[in-house]
DNA sequence: TTTATTTGTTAGATACTACTAACTTTATTT
DNA sequence: AAATAAAGTTAGTAGTATCTAACAAATAAA
């Protein structure tokens, strides 16, 4: 069991998300700040921070800025790890559009579970870090989904080297 | 611009969908299957049914059973292929444990867009019902996962074949 | 330093979703 | 048909998250 559990909600989770952001612009974490970066008004910015602040994840004390706890910082990453996994798997893997691809990836980095992050992360290395570069099949994807039909020259190579290793 | 949207929230995204499913089991559609089915009591299954009836989503007479309008099991059919590419994807191509990627595919199916889900149904055709089954690449990403680090073999035939065709 | 502006806060309202407890209707037994 | 059980409903409560309006504190300008 792990001993730093926090039932967070996808609301709290953006919050911490959206803080660790704005810090690593070397911003000052400010209620206004939160504010444009999340979309909501400020009373609600902090309705949230009072709650994160007894969860003991975020340090907020009246007037002044905002700062992570250890706790705090460490859910914020796994959710932001969760956005970058998702957002490029959406990106360069199924090449949907950039604007789309991000705004999906927001609403299911809440979604997404420690186990089906991690399988995600060595996908994308193993695809996207591919010593050869894009490998063919993707390229043979890209192609499908274009013309709705197979590459007939990817087709053959994928055949030619499908069975012989085997 | 869509002349059917209806904002519809992911409790009740989840209410068409075990509407549907229930019904595609030629059983009839109760409160009371609603309530075993997404875990929930009985008096929040009629207040759902409530506003998906004002929304026009579904038919509900009191104490008779539920039926999907059209608009109603348009959405549903959305959401259900969602949840199902989704947990193809995390089944078939990461190898994620399939309750684990069930219950992921629960969460997720509320929040990928029309446009990512296509892209991710044509992926999963392509790579799955690939006429030389399961692809090489494939294998080669689950022993990537398994030892970490990638199959010699097996990059030594994505090269052959990555380069001399291009 | 007084004034004005920005920033932060509180209080109160609304919407959503689920719950329990109590009640009504329908279906099943006896 | 009366009694019992099951199914469905209503009313009222609670937690989450958002909003507006009004107010307080801090900062910047005059």
């Amino acid at each position: 069991m792990d001993s730093t559990a926090f039932r967070t909600t996808s609301s709290l989770e953006d919050y911490l998300e959206a803080i660790a952001i704005i810090n690593g612009q070397d911003t000052k974490v400010t209620v206004t700040a939160l504010s444009k970066s999340l979309k909501v008004k400020k009373p609600s910015v902090v309705a949230a921070l009072k709650k994160l602040s007894c969860d003991g994840l975020v340090i907020h004390d009246r007037y002044s800025d905002v700062k992570l706890t250890p706790a705090g910082n460490r859910i914020a990453g796994e959710i932001y790890r969760r956005h970058q996994a998702l957002r490029s798997f959406l990106v360069n893997i199924l090449n949907v559009d950039p604007k789309i691809a991000e705004e999906d990836a927001c609403r299911m980095e809440h979604s997404l579970s420690s186990a089906s992050l991690e399988k995600l992360g060595k996908f994308l290395e193993f695809v996207l870090n591919c010593p050869q570069g894009e490998p063919e099949w993707l390229k043979g994807f890209n192609y499908f989904f274009e013309h709705g039909k197979r590459d007939e020259r990817t087709m053959a190579k994928c055949q030619r080297i499908s069975f012989p290793g085997n």
